[in-house]
DNA sequence: GCCCAGGCCATTT
DNA sequence: AAATGGCATGGG
């Protein structure tokens, strides 16, 4: 078990994991616990510092990186925010989310993990993607704990955390086992594709060489996989970050908000305008427009009235 | 019961 | 090429 301290003043780590792009951390004391791979990990934000405890496995112990070396790697603190944000547009919806944003962070998750959870994604709730992977974890991964050494970090009793199954294992259940976890009808696609890795048909890791066109391809070409869920893998697996899922709340702040009251416009009309106003960091630009949206939600009470309900406030006070 | 959800896919126009 | 409907499940 290993502590380690890291500076981050520009981080903001509970908004990055609930801002839907990593689903299994939950909280703990006043962090929160998780896996980064095979690492049980516990990690809070004390001011500016972000503290980790958690333990590196023993095997191959003299090639694995450090607990700090494999934390600041999962939440990129080595991404420049104030570099990124400077080279996204300046209009007024995409300002408002780089404000609201301010301290969220595009990680870099193991690719087979983020891969199978978003295979778990389409048509699920966000609260609903946590509990599938919740139960794949528990099911089919691997238990680790976490025995916290002093009241100095703040996480109370040891704690339990799973690993998140390989693919060889879950290509050794069965879809009724994964349906058992809630999957509906993408039990079916998860254990095709997790089958492809297991038969050595396919390597994440070597596409990560390929140019963007190619490994969107790739990607798309996997059972259960189209264009959003290839583009969530690319940006929050292989550090694309001109990646730009477009998902029902996506297309939906760029209907309203920037193209308001058009009418002909299709997906392809939509992605051919935010590959090239978003630019170089479009990943970043969609992650800020998607959790300030889906934040902002809340307030309208009920979602189907929220366009009407927005309408009509803006007309009353007019 | 209704609505919707970080969609994908086969089928039809 | 673009639109449409089916698909499993759970929360509000």
């Amino acid at each position: 078990m290993w502590l380690t301290e890291i500076p981050a003043p520009d981080f903001d780590l509970a908004m990055t994991l609930d801002s839907g792009q990593v689903f299994h951390w939950e909280t703990a004391g006043k962090g929160f616990v998780g896996a980064i791979g095979d690492c049980p990990v516990y990690v809070e934000k004390d001011r500016n510092i972000l503290r980790a405890f958690g333990s590196v496995l023993k095997l191959d112990r003299l090639k694995r990186p450090s607990l700090r070396k494999i934390v600041s790697q999962y939440f990129a603190l080595d991404h420049s925010l104030a570099e990124i944000c400077a080279s996204l547009p300046r209009d007024p919806v995409m300002n408002a989310a780089k404000h609201f944003c301010r301290g969220l962070r595009i990680i870099r998750q193991p690719k087979w993990e983020c891969l199978a959870t978003f295979i778990c994604s389409s048509m699920k709730q966000i609260a609903h993607i946590r509990q599938i992977s919740r139960k794949l974890r528990e099911r089919f991964g691997q238990a680790r704990k976490i025995n916290p050494p002093s009241p100095r970090l703040r996480c109370g009793e040891a704690i339990t955390v799973f690993t998140f199954p390989s693919a060889e294992r879950i290509a050794a259940s069965s879809e009724k086992a994964l349906h058992r976890c809630a999957l509906g009808y993408r039990a079916k696609n998860l254990l095709a594709t997790s089958r492809l890795i297991a038969n050595r048909d396919l390597d994440l890791e070597q596409l990560a060489r390929m140019a963007d066109v190619d490994l969107h391809a790739k990607l798309c070409a996997l059972p259960g996989v189209g264009a959003k869920v290839a583009n969530c893998v690319m940006l929050f697996a292989y550090e694309r970050l001109r990646a730009f899922p477009i998902d029902v709340w996506i297309e939906r702040v760029l209907r309203e908000q920037y193209f308001p009251g058009k009418r002909k416009l299709n997906v392809g009309r939509l992605r051919a305008f935010t590959e090239e106003y978003f630019g170089d960091h479009g990943g970043y630009a969609q992650q800020y427009l998607f959790h300030h949206a889906r934040m902002s939600m809340g307030r309208s009470k009920s979602k189907v009235s929220g366009r009407r309900g927005a309408e009509s406030l803006s007309r009353s006070r007019a």
